[in-house]
DNA sequence: GGGGGCTTGTGAAATCATTCACAAGCTACA
DNA sequence: TGTAGCTTGTGAATGATTTCACAAGCCCCC
């Protein structure tokens, strides 16, 4: 049993992206309960929410350290401390968003991102019309800026929301200048330098695995 | 090895998600490599695109047939008809959109979903501002109207992109109503009921992916 | 202070997914 | 017709993830 009593990083070996997606869950979970004043959470009630098993969550947890007390389950407020250090969250991140269209606009103001740590900093567009646009503060910036704004603001996180022919030349520049880590939608494969994480949404594919599901009856 | 010689649903045991989510994916190659006039593509060449390998994808294909020429490859244009009809993307699906906001706007104007045969036939709010709204042709119907366009139009799928507090009530409501999938944007977990198929696309976990991964070095 | 009733943390077992490795089959060409 | 050079399809092996099952620990109450 581990004593994590300080800040500190936890030990990783490998943690499969299914556990922290879960621990995700959980955080979200943990945050409904601490506002309805709940103190204390078991790993069932936990798994009821997010459709797993207890054992699960306790196995997700373990791979980290030991956050609970027998007998009594976790504390919310510390469990929640625990898995936003987990997560990374204890600071906050900056994300530029690149593609000023109708996804990016939505993404830009989307409350759900500053309320949990993600910070956008920058919005960027190549059209003339777009540039200089006001989304919740933010004011839309010539793409041509983007290498100057990513050395001054040090974003670490980009959201790639223009079309997928365009996007892999845009992945390129923000890895050049300085980014970490990319968020992407356009519907393209796109590849990035070594030390650069890349994640996908694809949303015809969620479409299309809700059709493989309808026509075929069973369970994916 | 199997002669699929006529239309026909495929034997299904039990596919696991991650198969169905990377036949979306090749056929996305596929449809490239087809308007680049190749004829003929090989499971490594299709690996190449999709970040994985030649027996992955040779085994993901065999689950539901075998669909190739040894020594030669895969027809494109057969492979592509192929797992068009394992997706179930033969007939097109009918989708409506509930709640007219950002990113339920940004879902009812985008072609990426047209174009691979989900057409939205109706995009629903409660808000009497947005309600006549054109949304690329369609008009913002009020949420009032659900029922009985579901009853009219028999849509399979429904897209739900309110506010997370709403979402379970409009579920509720459009499955009662018939729906049979749900893709859910709202950040709330949802039930549905037996026979219905539900997924959710939750962006704010893939940040915290990103967040995860930058903060712990390795790959998750 | 001891026992009952819960709940955690975790090895071991079971299940599920990916990779290996190779026989079988196709084309081309002599 | 036969052989060389590829590539598929697929059981078997490996690896990863989930589930099981239970000892250990905590709280409460008698
Ligand atoms: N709209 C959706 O609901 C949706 C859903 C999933 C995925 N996507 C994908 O997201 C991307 C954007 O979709 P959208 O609907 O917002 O399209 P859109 O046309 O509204 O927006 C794309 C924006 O990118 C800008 N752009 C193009 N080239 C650029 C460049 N070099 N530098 C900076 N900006 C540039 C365009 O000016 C435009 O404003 C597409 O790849 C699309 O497939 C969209
Ligand atoms: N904007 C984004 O980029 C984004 C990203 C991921 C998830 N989400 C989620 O998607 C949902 C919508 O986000 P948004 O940014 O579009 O918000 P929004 O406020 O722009 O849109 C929500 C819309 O739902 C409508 N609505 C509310 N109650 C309704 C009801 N009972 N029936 C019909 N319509 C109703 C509202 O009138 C509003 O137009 C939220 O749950 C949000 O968390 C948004």
């Amino acid at each position: 049993m581990n004593d994590f009593t300080s800040p500190q990083t936890f030990p990783v070996k490998h943690i499969a992206e299914s556990t922290v997606r879960r621990l995700s869950l959980y955080l979200r979970f943990l945050e409904e309960f601490e506002a309805k004043g709940h103190e204390t959470i078991s790993s069932g009630e936990l798994a009821a929410f997010g459709g797993t098993t207890s054992a699960q969550v306790r196995k997700d947890l373990s791979f980290f350290g030991s956050f609970g007390k027998r007998g009594l389950g976790y504390s919310v407020k510390d469990l929640t401390a625990a898995i936003r250090e987990i997560l990374g969250l204890e600071h906050p991140w900056s994300v530029i968003i690149v593609g000023a269209g109708k996804i990016g606009a939505a993404l830009a103001q989307y409350r759900g991102f500053s309320s949990r740590g993600f910070t956008v900093v920058g919005v960027y567009d190549k059209e003339p019309a777009r540039v200089g646009l006001k989304l919740d503060g933010l004011v839309v910036r010539p793409e041509s800026e983007l290498e100057r704004d990513i050395h001054r603001l040090k974003p670490q996180i980009a959201v790639i929301t223009v079309p997928a022919e365009a996007a892999q030349a845009l992945v390129d520049r923000v890895t050049a200048a300085g980014i970490k880590a990319v968020l992407n939608f356009a519907p393209a494969p796109l590849t990035v330098p070594d030390g650069v994480t890349l994640r996908a949404v694809n949303m015809a594919t969620e479409l299309e695995i809700l059709a493989f599901t309808l026509t075929n009856g069973t369970t994916v």
